[in-house]
DNA sequence: CGTGCTGGATCT
DNA sequence: GATCCAGCACGA
């Protein structure tokens, strides 16, 4: 009999594909696990077993895999069915989800090496200058990548340069795939075993006599022996001998030392620090924890509205405690930004070595680490908490997820797919894994609220703040008087800076808001009202302080910032828009004495950035805090008194359904900061619109007022959650082409599902990366089976694509659009 | 006529 | 997604 595997290739393609293996290799595979196989030509992928069967393909004769590459599987049967659950409801393909769920250190491609033909005698005058030049390069290296080749001739299309030397017979060409997860070594030392005696040692120290460094060394190294009574790392002698790694090495190679080298983790936390004892719930808590374990037992999802404050995290503490306690792993789920050390320390204080942490900034390595731990349910992996991606993660016997910060946005992937919301995926990888799940906010989305409310969710609620904080109390500052009447400083009101002054007296901190979106700063001539665009992308280029550089923020194009205006030669240039950095400038004159930081996109670059910020906000070396949306998410700042909103107008004006539940939830979190302890805090909105509804909800802490206005709202102009959103985003770099097919496309969705189309219409940024784009919206009812609509969708796809002018479109899905 | 770029088909 | 191949625009 024939033994076949169909295989999942991480790349964006509807089909599984069938290899052929042996009979003890169909012994061995088990689904889940990885193989390496030959794809197209000459490249090898890796790809992920997800059926062997004994039927041999129809129509084709297929290859026999390269080799295997996991001696278990690394997937599990229900993370298969789940990844398969995304595909479907995302509208991607099985491989996309593959592609961002496993660690990128076990995807390996081959890459192709070039290595120089000796055996041939070449002669050089049949050769291009080109030619000349790689084989020049060969002569000093055993072996070239493509990437090198590419820089060595500075042209983007090598290939057929290679296939004309191999023609030639001066090159060969290997494919080579590397293990890219590497273990890491810590380096240990010990004294040699020669000299395991006392006289030995005498005399080990007495031939030093003329060698004080090198005694030094050995010195040091027993005083760190009797000190720790654990192995002896070589950094760590280093440090303490003051010897240099010469010294160290030569005491080695004279055999006085013995080095040896100890597998590690990377993600090893050093939890030699104080476990905090039990932890005691109050009453508010406890009630919310009781409510939450009642909706637990009738199998429900549980949603957790506690103000700002409130001391949510102690209530998933003990959640989780009850289920490690049932010897059970537990997710702990948070949008990116609001990962914050503080949170994880908090979460480690607690349960020490337990807690993994899930993210973009940690390497791959770290990342395989992560997954292989969580995988065999190791000890140190019991408790993962992460980002979006962590979802992907290997449980086997998952007790219960948290999602905190339930209705953030950034839970939404936009790009690339899957465009999967880890919240509602979250469910869903609860439904499959019988586990529990508690969705946490103080200011829930529209549409989980009202889940909680028909009572699919449970909901427990907690209105105290932690230890009876008051609210801080929230003033509206009306600008536009201001501004008429000449009042302003730049971008300050005199009231606002009134505060600031005051707030500075006592020696209390500040956070100030500046929301970048449709702010960013714009160079543009006064003379002709030219500001710079990008050449790819239809976006004005944005000043960047920095670097003294014009970006897009779309696709990275940038360029120096021009002394005169390109278009009319003037030198009139101003700058128009606010952001971060012009708040802080201005901060500076107009309190010198304050230290001013900085929190946005280009002050966190980097991996410790981020923390470097906070801390030294902590530790009160800065006065003042500016900051975009990074600054509204769990930080716990003690000092801080006083917020301040810049301008909470842009927020509002912004054009999307959303737009005024997303700006009570940012500014209600943004003046959550303020007023931690004791002293109530103070918030200060600055806006040209005092009375505008979402405003004045806020400064009352009105959630509930809020909810209603925009469930009413919603529910007249069919939003979601009455609806599903999907939105179809048609792209070809030929403006006229993607209008007919645009067209096409809409005319045919039309045809059978009626007025639930809108559209085509270009979007705001009609044009990113020489690509225009075009979107069709498709509003389906609830209750409508959406696998149905989305059958209909992919038969128009289909008939789409089999138009010969329409095949360059690209066509792509976002279902429950944001 | 050779060279280099682009669009389209294909991958098991 | 990567790659190969055909078709074609461009320069001497």
């Amino acid at each position: 009999m024939e033994h076949f595997i169909d295989v999942v290739l991480p790349i964006p393609l509807e089909k599984l594909f069938t290899y052929k293996i042996s009979e003890q290799e169909s012994d061995f595979l088990k689904v889940g696990m990885r193989v390496a196989v030959p794809f197209g030509k000459s490249k090898i992928y890796t790809a992920l077993v997800y059926r062997i069967h004994n039927s041999p393909p129809q129509v084709y004769e297929p290859k026999e895999i390269h080799q295997i590459l996991d001696d278990r599987p690394i997937v599990t049967a229900v993370q298969l069915k789940h990844w398969q659950w995304i595909a479907d409801y995302y509208m991607c393909t099985l491989g996309e989800v593959v592609r961002s769920a496993l660690p990128s250190a076990f995807l390996l491609e081959s890459e192709t090496l070039v290595l120089p033909n000796r055996i041939e005698e070449i002669d050089e005058l049949q050769l291009k200058d080109e030619e000349f030049l790689i084989l020049e390069a060969l002569r000093h290296q055993s072996a070239l990548k493509i990437s090198e080749i590419v820089a060595i001739v500075d042209r983007k299309n090598v290939l057929p340069l290679v296939n004309k030397l191999v023609e030639k017979r001066a090159i060969q060409l290997k494919e080579e795939i590397y293990e890219q997860y590497k273990p890491k070594l810590v380096r240990y030392v010990r004294l040699g075993e020669a000299y395991d005696s006392e006289e030995k040692l005498e005399e080990l120290l007495n031939s030093l006599t003329r060698a004080p460094k090198q005694s030094q060394v050995v010195l040091s190294l027993f005083s760190l022996q009797a000190k720790t009574k654990k192995p002896i790392k070589v950094t760590d002698l280093e440090k303490e001998s003051g010897g240099s790694k010469a010294v160290i090495k030569s005491l080695i190679t004279k055999g006085i030392l013995d080095e040896y080298q100890i597998k590690t983790d990377r993600v090893g936390y050093d939890c030699s620090g104080q476990i905090q004892g039990r932890l005691n719930l109050n009453n508010e808590q406890k009630k919310a924890f009781k409510t939450i374990q009642n909706s637990f037992q009738d199998n429900k999802v549980c949603l957790l509205y506690g103000v700002t404050s409130s001391g949510k995290t102690e209530v998933y503490i003990k959640l989780i405690e009850q289920v490690l306690s049932e010897g059970k792993q537990a997710l702990y789920l948070l949008p990116e930004i609001a990962l914050t050390s503080q949170l994880i320390n908090r979460l480690q204080a607690y349960f020490g070595n337990k807690v993994a942490v899930y993210h973009s900034k940690y390497s791959i390595h770290e990342r395989v680490e992560t997954w292989n731990n969580v995988l065999n349910h190791q000890e140190k992996a019991q408790i993962v908490i992460g980002a979006r991606s962590a979802l992907f993660l290997p449980f086997s016997n998952l007790g219960l997820i948290v999602v905190d910060e339930e209705h953030e946005s950034s839970f939404k992937q936009f790009d690339p797919a899957p465009r999967y919301h880890a919240r509602d995926a979250a469910i869903v990888l609860a439904n499959f894994q019988n586990c529990k799940c508690v969705l946490g906010s103080a200011t829930p989305s529209i549409e989980s609220y009202k889940n909680a409310k028909k009572g699919k969710y449970g909901l427990a609620e907690m209105k105290q703040r932690y230890g009876n904080v008051l609210m801080p109390a929230i003033e509206l500052v009306d600008i536009k008087e201001a501004t008429r009447k000449k009042r302003m400083k730049g971008h300050f009101s005199e009231r606002l800076q009134e505060t600031i002054s005051e707030a500075l007296n006592e020696g209390e901190q500040i956070i100030l808001f500046q929301n970048r979106r449709g702010f960013a700063p714009i160079i543009e001539c006064t003379t002709c009202g030219h500001s710079s665009q990008c050449p790819n992308c239809d976006v004005s280029l944005t000043y960047h302080q920095f670097k003294n550089q014009l970006r897009c923020h779309y696709c990275g194009y940038h360029m120096a910032l021009q002394l005169a205006c390109e278009a009319c030669g003037n030198s009139t240039l101003d700058k128009k828009g606010f952001g971060t950095e012009q708040v802080q400038q201005e901060l500076e004159i107009l309190f010198p004495e304050a230290k001013v930081g900085r929190m946005d996109l280009d002050t966190t670059r980097g991996k410790y950035a981020y923390e470097k910020i906070i801390t030294s906000f902590e530790q009160q070396e800065m006065d003042i805090l500016v900051g975009t949306q990074m600054v509204t998410k769990g930080l716990d700042f003690r000092n801080v008194s006083l917020v301040g909103i810049m301008n909470a107008d842009s927020l509002l004006n912004f054009p999307d359904y959303r737009a005024h539940e997303r700006s009570f939830q940012l500014l209600t979190q943004v003046a959550g900061r303020a007023g931690r302890t004791k002293k109530r805090g103070k918030v200060l909105i600055q806006t040209y619109n005092p009375y505008h509804q979402i405003l004045q909800q806020v400064s009352s802490t009105d959630y509930e007022k809020m909810y209603e206005e925009q469930i009413y709202e919603r529910e007249q102009y069919n939003y979601p959650p009455e609806l599903r959103i999907i939105k179809i985003t048609l792209k070809d770099k030929d403006y006229n082409k993607l209008n007919e097919a645009s067209q096409w496309f809409a005319n045919s969705l039309r045809n059978v599902l009626k007025d639930t189309v809108l559209g085509p219409e270009f979007p705001v940024v009609s044009r990113i990366r020489r690509l225009y784009l075009k979107n069709i919206i498709l509003k389906v009812q609830k209750e409508k089976p959406v696998a149905q609509t989305k059958n209909s969708i992919k038969r128009i796809e289909k008939s789409f694509n089999a138009i010969s002018q329409y095949k360059s479109v690209k066509v792509i899905y976002n279902v429950d659009h944001i």
